[in-house]
DNA sequence: AGGCGAGCTTACCACTTGGTAAGTGCTGTG
DNA sequence: CACAGCACTTACCAAGTGGTAAGCTCGCCT
């Protein structure tokens, strides 16, 4: 036996973005990995703690991401355009997570109310900086930069979540069709918004 | 006793909405309420059927907005906005049904696997009329138009499930700032998207 | 050799879950 | 008056919940 952690993590984030941290029972996740709920739990004190290592592992991921866009791209447009393509790519994985953080998003009010320090706020600091370096930009409050971000989220974001819905309601085809259009759409989005302020 | 039936779906709409389904037991529901579980199972046979009843009310709602904005608003791009316009109004009652129908777009791949008829589908379609009938949007196909409406939907529903994150990372006064600013940026944002079509 | 902690297991716990069964009182209506 | 049906109650249930307690086995270090 012996799993390593990183294993345990991967197939929680599977069950909690399916079903939620309320849908999935320790003993699920612990059966999905042929292990006793106990194992588990001796890994992770508690239920809460394993969901948020999942969490916590997932932000750092998004950071890296960041991190490497900012070396890769010196331009602020293109690199901006390149961040977006990157989270809206509807890989399997990159579906998974964004369910998860909209689950959480939907939650963290109930949950984790006495709200320590958002595990999030670092990637959203991060988006303004990237946006405000953008020409034309500098001068717009960093308030104003993220109502933009969010749109953009926004956009990303319930695209990515509704892709099982859509497939069902559209067919195979109809919504492959769909997803095509959406990443030249979302440049457009970026260029549009982007444009608004100069004038 | 004898609450009315609006009384008991109103209710069990607001917890819904706070915890998601698998998160609020009929016992709660029916202590909010003050009568016992078994009278609300007397109303509503299961679980199951209590939250497709909220669910049915909430999108014959949603049709009657549509419908009125049709009569109210006569000229296609002004319909659009206002029609845009009301989604994203911020009244508590608004963000709270947004909840709920993000947390069931999140969950009804699981639970509503069968997938009787959807019962935004209708809702969806009517919107895409809505836009089909835009100058110079007449010869796009339904799928394009439907991944416009993707995107405003988005940028609207992400921005109403996240005000009470935003409250708490950026404090009441600078989130009101950026709400604000949020609804000119919505206008923008359809001016925008809708523009690059006649391109 | 002895001890120690990591990684597990079995047993158990109190509590909550959605749901059934059976009855009680009230309010019509024939 | 009888009786049907509605709204509701008490009593109960099997299954599942997150979590504790205690023990067992193994490799490692002194």
């Amino acid at each position: 036996m012996s799993d390593t952690p990183e294993k345990l993590l991967a197939v929680a984030e599977v069950l909690f973005s399916e079903r939620g941290f309320y849908g999935v029972s320790i003993a699920a996740i612990a059966s999905e990995l042929g292990i006793t709920k106990q194992a588990l739990l001796h890994h992770f004190k508690s239920k809460e703690k394993l969901y948020g290592a999942v969490l916590a592992r997932i932000s750092s991921d998004f950071e890296n991401a960041q991190q490497q866009v900012m070396v890769d791209e010196p331009e602020p447009i293109p690199r901006i355009k390149a961040f977006v393509a990157h989270l809206a790519d509807p890989s399997s994985g990159n579906v998974r997570r964004t369910r998860l953080l909209m689950r959480e998003l939907l939650d963290n009010n109930e949950r984790a109310k006495q709200a320590e320090h958002w595990y999030l706020k670092h990637f959203l600091d991060q988006f303004v900086a990237m946006v405000q370096v953008v020409p034309g930009r500098e001068a717009i409050s960093a308030t104003d930069n993220l109502g933009l971000i969010y749109q953009w989220l926004g956009a990303i974001n319930y695209f990515l979540v509704s892709i099982p819905t859509l497939t069902a309601i559209m067919g195979e085809e109809s919504f492959e069709e769909m997803a095509r259009g959406q990443g030249e759409y979302l440049s457009r989005l970026v260029d549009a918004t982007l444009a608004q302020a100069h004038k």
